[in-house]
DNA sequence: AACATTGCTTTCAAAATGATAGTAACACTT
DNA sequence: AAGTGTTACTATCATTTTGAAAGCAATGTT
Protein backbone atom coordinates (compact mmCIF):
# COMPACT_ATOMS: atom_id res chain seq x y z
CA UNK A 1 0.00 0.00 0.00
CA UNK A 2 2.54 2.67 1.12
CA UNK A 3 5.85 0.50 -0.33
CA UNK A 4 7.59 3.51 -1.27
CA UNK A 5 10.49 2.06 1.03
CA UNK A 6 11.66 -1.94 2.06
CA UNK A 7 9.92 -1.66 5.61
CA UNK A 8 6.87 -2.36 6.58
CA UNK A 9 4.54 0.90 6.64
CA UNK A 10 5.37 2.70 9.64
CA UNK A 11 1.94 3.89 10.45
CA UNK A 12 0.12 1.96 13.33
CA UNK A 13 -3.14 2.76 12.20
CA UNK A 14 -2.58 1.70 8.43
CA UNK A 15 -1.24 -1.49 10.17
CA UNK A 16 -4.08 -2.03 12.64
CA UNK A 17 -6.47 -1.48 9.21
CA UNK A 18 -4.63 -3.71 6.77
CA UNK A 19 -6.14 -6.76 8.05
CA UNK A 20 -9.23 -5.19 10.15
CA UNK A 21 -10.36 -2.55 7.81
CA UNK A 22 -13.83 -4.00 6.86
CA UNK A 23 -17.03 -3.31 8.24
CA UNK A 24 -17.62 -7.17 8.75
CA UNK A 25 -14.11 -7.62 10.93
CA UNK A 26 -15.37 -4.68 12.68
CA UNK A 27 -18.95 -5.65 13.44
CA UNK A 28 -17.78 -9.27 14.39
CA UNK A 29 -15.62 -7.95 17.39
CA UNK A 30 -18.10 -5.69 18.49
CA UNK A 31 -20.89 -8.84 18.80
CA UNK A 32 -17.73 -10.50 20.11
CA UNK A 33 -17.39 -7.92 22.76
CA UNK A 34 -21.40 -8.08 23.38
CA UNK A 35 -20.66 -11.83 24.06
CA UNK A 36 -21.53 -13.69 21.02
CA UNK A 37 -19.87 -16.30 20.19
CA UNK A 38 -20.59 -19.12 18.10
CA UNK A 39 -20.79 -19.37 14.24
CA UNK A 40 -24.01 -19.43 13.88
CA UNK A 41 -24.64 -16.48 16.53
CA UNK A 42 -22.53 -14.25 14.49
CA UNK A 43 -23.96 -15.29 11.34
CA UNK A 44 -27.56 -14.60 12.43
CA UNK A 45 -27.09 -11.50 14.25
CA UNK A 46 -24.74 -9.77 11.36
CA UNK A 47 -26.45 -11.45 8.53
CA UNK A 48 -23.58 -12.16 6.69
CA UNK A 49 -22.77 -14.93 3.75
CA UNK A 50 -21.09 -18.22 5.47
CA UNK A 51 -18.28 -17.87 3.04
CA UNK A 52 -17.37 -14.55 4.36
CA UNK A 53 -18.03 -14.88 8.08
CA UNK A 54 -15.75 -18.48 7.89
CA UNK A 55 -13.12 -15.97 5.92
CA UNK A 56 -13.33 -12.61 9.01
CA UNK A 57 -13.48 -15.33 11.78
CA UNK A 58 -10.15 -17.15 10.06
CA UNK A 59 -8.62 -13.78 9.73
CA UNK A 60 -9.34 -12.54 13.00
CA UNK A 61 -8.01 -15.82 14.72
CA UNK A 62 -4.87 -15.76 12.39
CA UNK A 63 -4.57 -12.26 13.52
CA UNK A 64 -4.94 -13.26 17.70
CA UNK A 65 -8.01 -11.05 18.25
CA UNK A 66 -9.88 -13.98 18.69
CA UNK A 67 -9.28 -17.53 19.84
CA UNK A 68 -10.95 -20.65 19.02
CA UNK A 69 -11.90 -22.77 22.25
CA UNK A 70 -13.61 -26.56 21.85
CA UNK A 71 -16.70 -26.41 23.15
CA UNK A 72 -18.13 -29.70 22.72
CA UNK A 73 -16.20 -32.62 21.99
CA UNK A 74 -18.91 -34.86 20.89
CA UNK A 75 -19.90 -33.83 18.38
CA UNK A 76 -16.22 -31.26 17.81
CA UNK A 77 -17.44 -27.81 18.13
CA UNK A 78 -15.77 -25.11 18.66
CA UNK A 79 -16.88 -21.06 19.62
CA UNK A 80 -14.67 -18.36 18.94
CA UNK A 81 -13.80 -16.16 22.13
CA UNK A 82 -11.66 -13.04 22.16
CA UNK A 83 -7.98 -12.70 23.27
CA UNK A 84 -6.33 -10.13 25.47
CA UNK A 85 -5.68 -8.23 21.58
CA UNK A 86 -9.03 -8.55 20.85
CA UNK A 87 -10.43 -7.42 24.62
CA UNK A 88 -7.75 -4.25 24.18
CA UNK A 89 -9.81 -3.35 20.81
CA UNK A 90 -12.54 -2.32 23.11
CA UNK A 91 -11.61 0.99 22.88
CA UNK A 92 -11.50 1.45 19.34
CA UNK A 93 -15.36 0.44 18.67
CA UNK A 94 -16.04 2.45 21.86
CA UNK A 95 -14.85 5.46 19.57
CA UNK A 96 -16.50 4.84 16.59
CA UNK A 97 -20.06 4.28 18.49
CA UNK A 98 -19.19 7.59 20.06
CA UNK A 99 -18.67 9.28 16.63
CA UNK A 100 -21.59 7.56 15.47
CA UNK A 101 -23.33 8.88 18.06
CA UNK A 102 -22.78 11.79 17.91
CA UNK A 103 -22.86 12.65 14.16
CA UNK A 104 -25.49 9.67 13.24
CA UNK A 105 -27.48 9.69 16.09
CA UNK A 106 -30.88 10.05 14.34
CA UNK A 107 -33.68 7.81 15.48
CA UNK A 108 -33.51 4.94 17.86
CA UNK A 109 -29.83 4.36 19.16
CA UNK A 110 -28.09 1.33 20.67
CA UNK A 111 -26.57 3.43 24.14
CA UNK A 112 -23.15 1.68 26.00
CA UNK A 113 -23.87 1.47 29.81
CA UNK A 114 -21.69 1.19 32.49
CA UNK A 115 -23.07 -2.30 34.19
CA UNK A 116 -22.43 -1.42 37.78
CA UNK A 117 -24.11 2.71 37.96
CA UNK A 118 -26.50 2.01 34.88
CA UNK A 119 -24.97 5.23 33.51
CA UNK A 120 -24.72 5.71 29.85
CA UNK A 121 -21.22 5.92 28.71
CA UNK A 122 -19.76 9.22 27.35
CA UNK A 123 -16.62 7.90 25.69
CA UNK A 124 -14.04 10.51 25.33
CA UNK A 125 -10.04 10.04 24.03
CA UNK A 126 -7.67 11.54 26.11
CA UNK A 127 -3.51 11.32 25.98
CA UNK A 128 -2.60 9.84 29.71
CA UNK A 129 0.48 12.31 29.77
CA UNK A 130 -0.80 15.20 29.52
CA UNK A 131 -4.56 14.27 30.49
CA UNK A 132 -6.08 16.33 27.45
CA UNK A 133 -8.83 15.25 25.31
CA UNK A 134 -7.34 14.19 21.76
CA UNK A 135 -8.21 16.93 19.87
CA UNK A 136 -8.06 19.79 21.93
CA UNK A 137 -3.81 20.36 21.15
CA UNK A 138 -1.95 19.99 17.73
CA UNK A 139 -0.39 16.83 17.47
CA UNK A 140 2.03 15.64 15.12
CA UNK A 141 2.64 12.37 13.24
CA UNK A 142 6.39 11.40 13.53
CA UNK A 143 8.18 9.37 10.73
CA UNK A 144 11.11 7.76 12.24
CA UNK A 145 14.12 7.12 10.40
CA UNK A 146 13.58 3.34 8.18
CA UNK A 147 16.81 1.15 7.32
CA UNK A 148 15.01 -2.11 7.75
CA UNK B 1 -27.30 -5.72 7.31
CA UNK B 2 -29.47 -5.93 10.50
CA UNK B 3 -32.70 -5.07 9.57
CA UNK B 4 -34.92 -7.53 11.00
CA UNK B 5 -37.22 -4.49 11.54
CA UNK B 6 -38.30 -1.76 9.55
CA UNK B 7 -35.92 0.84 11.69
CA UNK B 8 -32.05 2.17 10.66
CA UNK B 9 -29.54 -0.49 12.42
CA UNK B 10 -29.57 1.48 16.20
CA UNK B 11 -25.91 0.50 16.63
CA UNK B 12 -23.92 3.63 15.96
CA UNK B 13 -20.95 1.71 15.74
CA UNK B 14 -22.62 0.19 12.61
CA UNK B 15 -24.02 2.83 11.32
CA UNK B 16 -20.94 4.59 11.26
CA UNK B 17 -19.16 1.54 9.27
CA UNK B 18 -22.01 1.95 6.94
CA UNK B 19 -20.30 4.41 5.22
CA UNK B 20 -16.70 4.29 6.88
CA UNK B 21 -15.84 0.79 6.83
CA UNK B 22 -13.07 0.63 4.45
CA UNK B 23 -9.73 0.72 4.85
CA UNK B 24 -9.00 3.49 2.13
CA UNK B 25 -11.80 6.24 3.96
CA UNK B 26 -9.91 5.63 7.00
CA UNK B 27 -6.13 6.60 5.71
CA UNK B 28 -7.55 9.01 3.43
CA UNK B 29 -8.75 10.66 6.66
CA UNK B 30 -5.40 10.04 8.33
CA UNK B 31 -3.80 11.68 5.74
CA UNK B 32 -6.50 14.82 6.32
CA UNK B 33 -5.36 14.99 9.71
CA UNK B 34 -1.93 15.13 8.77
CA UNK B 35 -2.50 18.12 6.67
CA UNK B 36 -3.30 16.68 3.03
CA UNK B 37 -5.98 18.22 1.19
CA UNK B 38 -5.84 17.61 -2.93
CA UNK B 39 -6.44 14.61 -5.19
CA UNK B 40 -2.29 14.37 -5.97
CA UNK B 41 -1.54 14.42 -2.32
CA UNK B 42 -3.88 11.43 -1.27
CA UNK B 43 -2.85 9.84 -4.52
CA UNK B 44 0.49 9.70 -3.94
CA UNK B 45 0.73 9.27 -0.07
CA UNK B 46 -1.85 6.04 -0.55
CA UNK B 47 -0.62 4.98 -4.05
CA UNK B 48 -4.63 4.34 -4.74
CA UNK B 49 -5.84 4.28 -8.24
CA UNK B 50 -7.57 6.97 -8.94
CA UNK B 51 -10.76 6.02 -9.53
CA UNK B 52 -10.97 4.44 -5.83
CA UNK B 53 -9.99 7.58 -4.71
CA UNK B 54 -12.75 10.26 -6.22
CA UNK B 55 -15.28 7.72 -5.30
CA UNK B 56 -13.93 7.75 -1.53
CA UNK B 57 -13.47 11.25 -1.46
CA UNK B 58 -17.05 11.94 -2.91
CA UNK B 59 -18.10 9.44 -0.10
CA UNK B 60 -16.48 11.48 2.93
CA UNK B 61 -17.85 14.71 0.84
CA UNK B 62 -21.20 13.58 1.17
CA UNK B 63 -21.32 12.42 4.54
CA UNK B 64 -19.68 15.41 5.82
CA UNK B 65 -16.57 14.80 6.87
CA UNK B 66 -14.49 16.35 4.12
CA UNK B 67 -15.38 19.11 2.23
CA UNK B 68 -14.88 21.20 -1.27
CA UNK B 69 -12.70 24.27 -1.05
CA UNK B 70 -11.92 26.01 -4.07
CA UNK B 71 -8.43 27.32 -3.62
CA UNK B 72 -7.58 28.10 -7.17
CA UNK B 73 -10.47 30.00 -9.59
CA UNK B 74 -8.34 29.66 -12.72
CA UNK B 75 -7.96 26.54 -13.41
CA UNK B 76 -10.62 25.88 -11.32
CA UNK B 77 -9.23 23.78 -8.71
CA UNK B 78 -10.67 21.98 -5.32
CA UNK B 79 -8.84 20.59 -2.40
CA UNK B 80 -10.43 18.69 0.74
CA UNK B 81 -10.29 20.09 4.02
CA UNK B 82 -11.87 18.32 7.09
CA UNK B 83 -15.10 19.45 8.51
CA UNK B 84 -16.16 19.69 12.38
CA UNK B 85 -17.19 15.93 11.84
CA UNK B 86 -13.87 15.02 10.27
CA UNK B 87 -11.86 16.70 12.79
CA UNK B 88 -14.02 15.20 15.68
CA UNK B 89 -13.01 11.50 13.92
CA UNK B 90 -9.47 11.98 14.87
CA UNK B 91 -9.87 10.38 18.59
CA UNK B 92 -11.03 6.95 16.66
CA UNK B 93 -8.29 7.23 14.20
CA UNK B 94 -5.43 7.54 17.29
CA UNK B 95 -7.34 4.97 19.36
CA UNK B 96 -6.95 2.69 16.38
CA UNK B 97 -3.35 3.58 16.15
CA UNK B 98 -3.13 3.03 19.69
CA UNK B 99 -4.01 -0.79 18.94
CA UNK B 100 -1.57 -0.69 16.42
CA UNK B 101 1.19 0.51 18.10
CA UNK B 102 0.47 -1.75 21.40
CA UNK B 103 -0.51 -5.29 19.62
CA UNK B 104 1.86 -4.70 15.68
CA UNK B 105 4.63 -2.55 16.69
CA UNK B 106 7.21 -4.45 15.44
CA UNK B 107 10.13 -2.31 13.24
CA UNK B 108 10.28 1.61 13.11
CA UNK B 109 6.75 3.21 13.77
CA UNK B 110 4.91 6.75 13.37
CA UNK B 111 4.56 7.79 16.35
CA UNK B 112 2.03 10.29 17.55
CA UNK B 113 3.45 13.65 19.42
CA UNK B 114 2.15 16.27 21.27
CA UNK B 115 3.36 19.18 19.11
CA UNK B 116 4.16 21.49 22.15
CA UNK B 117 5.60 19.23 24.65
CA UNK B 118 7.04 17.10 21.59
CA UNK B 119 5.96 14.14 23.69
CA UNK B 120 4.27 10.85 22.34
CA UNK B 121 0.96 10.75 22.93
CA UNK B 122 -0.19 8.03 24.76
CA UNK B 123 -4.10 7.45 23.86
CA UNK B 124 -6.52 5.79 26.58
CA UNK B 125 -10.41 6.15 26.37
CA UNK B 126 -11.86 7.04 29.25
CA UNK B 127 -15.49 6.94 30.29
CA UNK B 128 -16.06 11.16 31.46
CA UNK B 129 -18.62 10.09 34.02
CA UNK B 130 -16.79 7.83 36.14
CA UNK B 131 -13.53 8.73 34.87
CA UNK B 132 -12.43 5.04 34.27
CA UNK B 133 -10.53 3.83 31.49
CA UNK B 134 -12.90 1.99 28.99
CA UNK B 135 -12.30 -1.79 29.69
CA UNK B 136 -11.68 -1.49 33.29
CA UNK B 137 -15.60 -2.01 34.43
CA UNK B 138 -18.05 -3.93 32.32
CA UNK B 139 -19.99 -2.17 29.91
CA UNK B 140 -23.58 -3.27 28.42
CA UNK B 141 -24.87 -2.55 25.20
CA UNK B 142 -28.62 -1.48 25.46
CA UNK B 143 -30.99 -1.48 22.75
CA UNK B 144 -33.96 0.77 22.90
CA UNK B 145 -37.12 0.28 22.35
CA UNK B 146 -37.46 0.31 18.39
CA UNK B 147 -41.10 2.08 17.39
CA UNK B 148 -40.30 3.68 14.34
C1' DA C 1 3.87 25.93 -29.55
C1' DA C 2 5.15 22.32 -26.65
C1' DC C 3 5.25 20.47 -22.19
C1' DA C 4 3.84 20.16 -17.28
C1' DT C 5 0.34 20.12 -13.65
C1' DT C 6 -3.91 18.88 -11.49
C1' DG C 7 -7.99 16.47 -10.98
C1' DC C 8 -10.14 13.69 -12.61
C1' DT C 9 -12.87 9.75 -16.26
C1' DT C 10 -12.75 5.57 -19.19
C1' DT C 11 -11.85 0.92 -19.88
C1' DC C 12 -11.26 -3.61 -18.66
C1' DA C 13 -9.29 -7.52 -16.11
C1' DA C 14 -9.00 -9.47 -11.49
C1' DA C 15 -10.57 -10.04 -6.91
C1' DA C 16 -14.02 -9.85 -3.36
C1' DT C 17 -18.70 -10.34 -2.04
C1' DG C 18 -23.30 -12.27 -1.49
C1' DA C 19 -26.99 -15.56 -2.14
C1' DT C 20 -28.18 -20.16 -2.25
C1' DA C 21 -27.54 -24.83 -1.75
C1' DG C 22 -25.21 -28.62 0.01
C1' DT C 23 -22.32 -31.42 3.32
C1' DA C 24 -20.16 -33.62 7.53
C1' DA C 25 -20.59 -35.07 12.04
C1' DC C 26 -23.00 -36.00 15.26
C1' DA C 27 -27.51 -36.09 18.74
C1' DC C 28 -32.17 -36.91 19.38
C1' DT C 29 -36.66 -38.86 18.49
C1' DT C 30 -39.65 -42.22 17.14
C1' DA D 1 -32.74 -48.23 12.57
C1' DA D 2 -34.47 -44.39 10.09
C1' DG D 3 -35.54 -39.95 9.95
C1' DT D 4 -35.01 -35.22 11.69
C1' DG D 5 -32.45 -31.45 13.83
C1' DT D 6 -28.30 -28.82 14.99
C1' DT D 7 -23.94 -26.67 14.11
C1' DA D 8 -20.26 -25.26 11.44
C1' DC D 9 -19.06 -24.99 7.75
C1' DT D 10 -17.77 -25.61 1.98
C1' DA D 11 -19.10 -25.26 -3.06
C1' DT D 12 -20.90 -22.80 -6.75
C1' DC D 13 -21.76 -18.94 -9.32
C1' DA D 14 -23.66 -14.33 -10.41
C1' DT D 15 -22.87 -9.61 -9.08
C1' DT D 16 -20.15 -5.94 -7.30
C1' DT D 17 -15.99 -3.76 -6.17
C1' DT D 18 -11.31 -2.96 -6.90
C1' DG D 19 -7.08 -1.97 -9.23
C1' DA D 20 -3.96 -0.87 -13.10
C1' DA D 21 -3.27 1.74 -17.06
C1' DA D 22 -4.32 5.08 -20.13
C1' DG D 23 -6.62 9.21 -21.53
C1' DC D 24 -8.48 13.93 -21.15
C1' DA D 25 -9.74 18.83 -20.04
C1' DA D 26 -8.36 23.13 -18.43
C1' DT D 27 -5.10 25.66 -17.57
C1' DG D 28 0.03 27.55 -16.43
C1' DT D 29 4.92 27.63 -17.76
C1' DT D 30 8.84 27.93 -20.88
Amino acid sequence: MNDKNSCADPCPIARCLAFLGDTWSLLILRDAHIGLTRFDQFRKSLGIAPTILTRRLATLTEEGLLEKRLYSERPPREEYVLTAAGRDFLPVLVMIGAWGHQYRGEGPLVRIQDVETGADIKPVAIDEITGTKIGTRPLRFVLPDCDD
